[in-house]
DNA sequence: CCAAATCTTGACCGTATGGTCAAGACTATG
DNA sequence: CATAGTCTTGACCATACGGTCAAGATTTGG
């Protein structure tokens, strides 16, 4: 049995142990999915031996349940931060830039994410029923009554956060390609995507 | 050895069954990703053995190969055909409007390559620098020189084409997320998504 | 109808993998 | 500094998986 179930274990080991190891399974994670990683990766990655790893974490499973636990609550954070304003063209924009840096800045996260929802979400699916469901369908009235009150072009709220969640994710989740394609023009792209998206958002929303 | 290496194997069974196999490996590995699907998997998929899968496939890796290699084909025609034209909006929104599609008509083949972009294209990153690159250079030329002579809104060709690929196949790749969201209004969902999209991109690119 | 070619599969092999365990190493604290 | 609690790991186990093989079943072509 696992002694440090909870992330508020208790002893300083445990609590650099258990970061140490979510990092390291972050990483594999993020890269070859659940079923493609394995123990021994994350226990090489975070410099432990497997048994080691399997005595902070009852199994695969729960690391994988922690990290996307964890995941769900920062990954929420900016829609739920999207609110009534006088400028809601301006709010809806920060929020898009607010996407476009996590996906920068946690690319991880959002692969780990990817790669959930791609095999059909099996182990987040009450969450997105649950949670997410009822946040996007209170982000999605807010944005139906900036279109009723004439402050945004009409648009459909819900394919409106859905174009907002691909497009920015889409350059975590598909960087390799967008490098690819970019060639030698990769170094900027995160700043070019944010003005292309800026624009985009801004024509589509501008009355 | 496998006795039907290419598609136009000889006998009518061989013929039959490569297509068979091709076909559930095709549900299986767009489900579980190639390191979580399994032979056995496919072979049950299939209604076969797996020594009779390995009779016509040297390997898992073949099949996976065969898969992404037809796959790119099919994946790059929809912008192959976009062309210059009198009413380059028009043409986009054409454009924009096969993808989605594709994505209604072939969830399969826009999961498997899903999966394959995410855990960074280790089987295909060569037609990632080579074909899709050039193709895309190609289409992002044509873009610009519809911005040069003023036929549509002033855009960055390359992320324009992002912001297509990101929101159409976002229907397939991440339709679970999707279907959770929309809750009960999921049956015309592709309706309303080309609508939404339709709009967008006109938007953005009328001039 | 027969023989050659093709197709099919049960049994098997080596390795990888998730997970266990008991014994020993280390750490905190009285 | 002793000792109870915590931490670490080599060795091990059962299962799953990719792949092989030889022997039999089926199809094809003369």
């Amino acid at each position: 049995m696992a002694r440090a179930a909870g992330t508020k274990g208790k002893t300083r080991i445990q609590q650099e142990k258990t970061d140490l190891i979510l990092d390291a399974a972050l990483n594999v994670f993020s890269k070859f999915g659940f079923r493609g990683s394995t123990i021994d990766q994350i226990a090489l990655e975070a410099g432990l031996s497997k048994p080691n790893i399997l005595y902070y974490f009852d199994s695969k499973e729960t690391i994988h349940a922690m990290l996307l636990s964890r995941l769900l609550e920062k990954w929420l954070e900016p829609l739920e931060r999207m609110q009534d304003s006088n400028d809601p063209v301006a709010e809806i924009c920060v929020y898009v830039t607010r996407k476009l840096e996590m996906a920068r800045d946690y690319p991880r996260e959002s692969r780990l994410f990817a790669n959930e929802i791609l095999q059909g979400a099996p182990h987040i699916i009450n969450e997105l029923s649950g949670p997410l469901h009822d946040l996007t369908q209170l982000k999605a009235d807010l944005i139906q009554s900036w279109v009723s009150a004439g402050k945004i072009a009409p648009v459909n709220p819900h394919h409106l956060i859905f174009s907002i969640w691909s497009t920015t994710q889409h350059y975590a989740d598909f960087d390799v390609q967008v490098k690819a394609v970019l060639g030698t023009h990769t170094n900027n792209r995160f700043e070019t995507a944010a003005r292309h998206l800026n624009k985009m958002f801004r024509a589509l929303l501008t009355p």
